[in-house]
DNA sequence: TTGTAAGCGTTATCAA
DNA sequence: TTGATAACGCTTACAA
């Protein structure tokens, strides 16, 4: 049915070896010949079987990349990043979510991968990666022999950004907290409690309020505060999804912002840009160019493991305002 | 090095059909033989090569997904749609960019695809599609035997929008259209172009700007009116990316939105609907479930191959006044 | 209930 | 410069 090495092969009235010569550029086809299976492959519309192909030899310039949240729109960001590092260089992508990820990873048709969900579990990868399949962890620091982790330093610019709160003579919070067994999570909140401790300002636990990252969480959360009016000064998110959700509570009971209550979030992402969210700048096409930079490096032969850190910037918007003493 | 279903075989003592027909979930097992092997695969650490497992039984769950615009952020709403049925079917998804996409079309890796990008060629896919392998195709009509076409319907909604507009008492507009040769931008453009005549309202095509969806060319489109004075009433942009680029241009020259110079989108992006703009609402998740299902159902032995038309409902914002006569 | 062996589409080795 | 032929990891008759 399908036109394979054998069809042409024997369009062209040579063995498949030969074609097979011809397909992988090697030297040892006379130039007729060459050019006949050449014009074949064009005429009866031959595309080589990659499973066949990976099968046998083990060679595939393609990269997996893995995800699943779909509520993350700068993941296409840090996709397309991927996306042009892995093409510059030759490279096919493969996306797969989480649930099908393992069965291309081990399968011969990619030669490493890069992991940005975090649901996928860190035994998974441990078992997976190899000298002969590296692997790039976003996100997260994984200890492992042939996996590196590319993460964001979202300690420093928290810590900027509430060192400034404080200075602006904000004193009662809320902290807005994604799920509690990401990286991302603690070390924002990291930043966010020694700040405080720092300045001999105290905070209770009862105002932190663990969501989800999604906008809904954030818009709950801020439910939950207005309900008992024991509303803070400020709301500090620990990404914008979360802070956009806050804003529309509050805007639905007429609070002003930042005039009434003040808002943070964490990621810059598109719409937080608009509205004048102020946040902290990721740069995610970079964080996925690196990302793939250094997968292919190590596929290439390279073995530099050691972690990445990405620098972000606080983003100054109109969200936080200046409370007078 | 890896461990494959030989290993488990030795492992167990058995031969590798068995370990197959254990794994396949076939009935011809010894119960104590079966439990051995499900116990060493797991110890083991198996995993199936799915590039060996496709090549052989050409059987594979799984769909193909193409895309490869990555500043269109519902993307992801789509591919939520897609994963979503998918899984509840006990298929996998796999996404690639259009440049890797006919490889794995056509690899035994994959059973059907989905596809969106534009640049996808039609005499690709014609190539590709056979009984055998259905495809869905968004945004756009190909007739052919065994590819289905998922569109939005962009017509009706449309005419519903400029027909207002007019009743509004608009009668002097920009329209910025999409790349020209885009089914979605046509559609649009049609419609608009028959309320006015159907009203006979004249519109030159100097008002026609060429954008190529992306914010940058609304800006542009904005900019080129604003430079030389010969501002519209009211600029129809085919999307919201290009809608939102329109109105950076025109707060930058204080413009007021609408009572100078009003806007409208289409796509109801997540900005569009933060920023109150007039647009139309495409149901995303719910086209690429549907898409999935489409496709699903046409791999599983199904011949439908009609177009779906999916509805698409005017979104009224503040982006859009009223001009009194 | 289990094993043998052929074959899926390729690459790679070696002989012609 | 070419062509047989043996893998790659799996499924699937068919034989035992």
């Amino acid at each position: 049915m399908a036109i394979g090495i054998r069809e042409i092969a024997a369009a062209a009235g040579v063995s498949i070896s030969t074609v097979s010569n011809v397909l992988n550029g090697r030297a040892n086809v006379g130039e007729e010949t060459r050019q006949l299976v050449r014009r074949l492959c064009v005429e009866m519309d031959y595309i080589p079987n990659a499973a066949g192909k990976g099968l046998k030899s083990g060679k595939n310039r393609t990269i997996l990349f893995n995800f699943s949240d779909f509520d993350r729109s700068f993941y296409l960001k840090i996709i397309e990043g991927i996306h042009d590092y892995a093409g510059e260089n030759d490279y096919d992508l493969m996306i797969c979510t989480t649930k099908s990820c393992e069965k291309y990873m081990r399968s011969s048709l990619t030669s490493g991968c890069i992991i940005l969900d975090e649901r996928m579990k860190n035994d998974v990868l441990a078992r997976a990666a190899g000298i002969q399949y590296p692997i790039v962890v976003l996100d997260r620091i994984l200890p492992h022999s042939c996996i590196k982790s590319v993460v964001v330093n979202n300690y420093d610019p928290m810590t900027q950004l509430v060192r400034e709160i404080t200075a602006r003579g904000y004193r009662k919070f809320v902290f807005v907290g994604g799920p509690s067994h990401t990286g991302d999570t603690q070390e924002r909140f990291a930043a966010f409690q020694d700040v405080l401790k720092d300045q001999g300002i105290p905070f209770s636990r009862e105002y932190y309020f663990s969501g989800d990252y999604r906008e809904k969480s954030g818009y709950q959360a801020a439910r939950i505060f207005l309900s008992t009016g024991d509303l803070p000064e400020i709301f500090i998110c620990a990404n914008d999804n979360m802070a956009i959700g806050v804003i529309k509570a509050l805007r639905e009971e007429q609070c002003r912002i930042p005039e009434d209550v003040a808002v943070t979030g964490f990621d810059n992402c598109e719409l937080a840009e608009n509205i004048g969210l102020t946040t902290v700048h990721i740069p995610n096409y970079e964080r996925g160019y690196l990302a793939a930079r250094s997968l292919i490096e190590n596929i290439e032969g390279g073995a530099n493991f050691d972690p990445v850190i990405i620098n972000a910037a606080v983003s100054w918007g109109s969200t936080l305002g200046k409370k007078n003493p």
